[in-house]
DNA sequence: AACAAACTCACGGTAAACGGGGTAAAACAC
DNA sequence: GTGTTTTACCCCGTTTACCGTGAGTTTGTT
């Protein structure tokens, strides 16, 4: 029986020792390589897929330089036969839903028991998607949350007013930074504080932190 | 030789797993308890501590039930004799703060590696004290960042009308709910202003944020 | 071509926030 | 028991935000 052979991505190397031993004791899997970025992964499917095929990579979310949902759309571009399992935290619904948009084959959470991490990998080698329920249940959530629907109702330059709004700019300043009249931005202002259901530039802030328009 | 005996606290079985597999291969030691949140560790050593003395705890921050900050408290109150070691994330320096302040025994980062969490254990069961490198880091960053001191140079009741301005109430509303004049609360919002050095609203909004001073 | 979004601009009024300047009693600390 | 911080209060002037209502123009879709 040929082995499948598997990567597993994450930078909390405790928990990788943890993954690496569940699944090195399984010898239906060959642990080809183990890595703390996706970075790395990605660099590695690039040089040796060709060659050595991986069938599948175990990854986790957050992770530095490449994060798991940058390494999983890489992936499912460059490598299309290469499955891509998920074994996170619980995430919010959008992360859930990007990663279902990028065709991802499964996603586990991180306080789920071995054996159902196991029944995921199985059942993802044979060719089926693996979610659990718990991140099913987020994903509809989300997808009648109306911080998604408010998110998409909202246009470019609605966006982008709301942007400057929340970084302390008023209206005059935000006019002259877009060439717009103030009273256009105005009606923004008003626009916004009505689709979104706020009162004033308090509620228009706490949105624009939830909806990750603000960096810094 | 006698063996140690631990105890493990994580809600990430899979890390539970992880942490098991590491640590079951040492003689020396003796998994006494797994546990999935603090309240189970809690309750046992409420038990059975008299009889069957434990000597180290390994715990998680975020746990449901009673996370690792309540569960390091409570054993530092009742159970003197035992060590404890959080093993988490990286996290804020308030939280690294709170617990050296609690007179935690040691704080491994998930990420570090598994010889370090050993000699952490190692060390912590000599009676000495073991932190990582990036927890010390955090803990120093943190003792002269501005958040921290801001919030400390807040007094109650500006913490208090922060967050109400910042759930979008109008002076004139937060004075009635305070039953304040309208110019104490106005005094309140320039001293807040001025203090956190912010321009309007978005500003105070985004502090309280920061703070933690919204819940929902 | 028709239609809907999205984008732009305008006016007038009320309410609220912002900025600068104060006073003063109570609570706490040294 | 003197000093500092906290809490509470006041006035005034200016700016900005908020609200209603309306309307032209561009852009993309069917």
């Amino acid at each position: 029986m040929k082995k499948h052979k598997l990567i597993i991505a994450d930078d909390h190397k405790m928990f990788l020792d943890g993954l690496l031993s569940i699944l090195a004791a399984k010898k239906e899997y060959e642990i080809v390589l183990t890595a703390n970025s996706g970075k790395n992964v990605a660099k590695y499917l690039d040089i040796n897929n060709s060659k050595e095929p991986i069938d599948l990579v175990v990854t986790d979310v957050n992770m530095p330089e490449l994060n798991g949902i940058e390494l999983n759309r890489h992936i499912k571009e460059k490598h299309q036969k290469v499955k891509t399992l998920v074994v996170s935290m619980l995430h919010d619904a959008m992360t859930v839903q990007t990663l279902t948009k990028d065709n991802v084959d499964g996603y586990v959470p991180k306080n789920a028991e071995k054996d159902e991490l196991l029944t995921a990998i199985e059942t993802i080698l044979r060719g089926e998607k693996y979610f659990s329920q718990s991140i099913k249940d987020v994903y509809l959530k989300g997808m009648f949350s109306n911080e998604q629907t408010l998110m998409q109702s909202l246009s470019k330059r609605e966006k982008e007013v709301l942007k400057l709004i929340a970084q302390e700019f008023t209206t005059q300043e935000i006019a002259d930074k877009l060439f717009l009249s103030k009273h256009t931005i105005e009606s923004y202002r008003k626009n916004l504080i009505s689709k979104l259901e706020v009162r004033n530039l308090a509620g228009l802030t706490k949105y624009a932190i939830k909806l990750g328009l603000l960096e810094e």
